[in-house]
DNA sequence: TGGGTGTTTATGGGATAGCATGGGCCGGTA
DNA sequence: TACCGGCCCATGCTATCCCATAAACACCCA
């Protein structure tokens, strides 16, 4: 499955157009349908969220898992699949942002791609960066640090394998 | 896993190139992914991390562990992933600073590498000069010793050990 | 022990290929 | 006929590759 990574703002253009960014094109390379991305609104930001057709394969086969409740199952269907656009990159590596996702996330003339691992997320580059500050502060206000994270997911990880034994 | 020791300040040349120290090339060739390194923005501090892909493995397996809270995950999505950055070496073992983490940094004409173990950081070298500085009052003041150190640590050990039998 | 020699490292610059971006053309459609 | 979307071409910029140099270092041999 493709990998996104990083950060990068690219314009969009008068008919609508954004390249995708060439890290993100041969990360996309290695997916079964690389000439092709998804995109959708976001559940919880003005933003849009995108992946490609392995990644919407895994989701799909989440939906029909026992597990979930009938209500996200719901939601899912309805706020996901209902609202995915395929979108295909032309030979420069563009996309032609939908009009109606663009106005969701409130896109002009720039958008910025963030890597989120298996997806990414397009947005407005100010909204973005107001959502990094409002994060950062939050970083600070808990005093999180990397190595903790880590230090506590292995701690978690042990503890999970020693209740197995 | 790569390991990183020792402290090098190396010019960063006009087109933003810097050498990574012999050191950490050669350590960096059992990495599973020699020619590549990751840089982000610390959480903590105006500097840069770097790492090997098999670090960011495990930071990746970390994510999927359900012992982080939500939110903690969306941090680390964002301002790690997010702002995650590959870089590949040249011929000659250097890298190119991208201009936005090296504007982070504020780092100029030199950077200081200094080596974390599994990680490395890049300073600017006065930025690094002064933190380190800092944190040696704080020795001082909170009288740490390493001996101290490595007891407490063992003294935890065994207790845990004692636990799972 | 000291000089010499070869190698590795850090650094600099020029040439080249790839990328982001913009514009134009053509065919279909309302 | 006017518009829209899809395709191709043109451009400037940036990054990547390749070669050159100088200093530091290790090694060898007299």
């Amino acid at each position: 499955m493709a990998v996104f990574l990083s950060t990068y703002v690219n314009k969009v253009d008068r008919k609508g157009r954004v390249s995708i960014p060439a890290q993100f094109r041969q990360s996309l390379a290695k997916s079964s349908l690389p000439g092709t991305i998804y995109l959708w609104p976001s559940l919880n930001h003005q933003a849009l969220e995108g992946a490609d057709q392995d990644y919407l394969d895994v989701l799909s086969d989440s939906l029909e898992s026992p597990d979930l409740d009938a209500d996200e199952r719901e939601m899912i269907e309805t706020f996901i699949f209902g609202k995915l656009v395929p979108v295909s990159l032309d030979n420069e590596g563009r996309i032609v942002l939908p009009r109606e996702l663009a106005e969701f996330a409130n896109i002009g003339e720039e958008a910025s791609f963030i890597g989120r691992r298996k997806t990414f997320q397009l947005w407005e580059p100010n909204a973005l960066k107001a959502h990094e500050a409002a994060l950062r502060d939050q970083v600070v206000r808990k005093d999180i640090s990397l190595s903790q994270i880590v230090a506590k997911a292995q701690r978690g990880a042990a503890g999970r394998a020693g209740e197995g034994a």
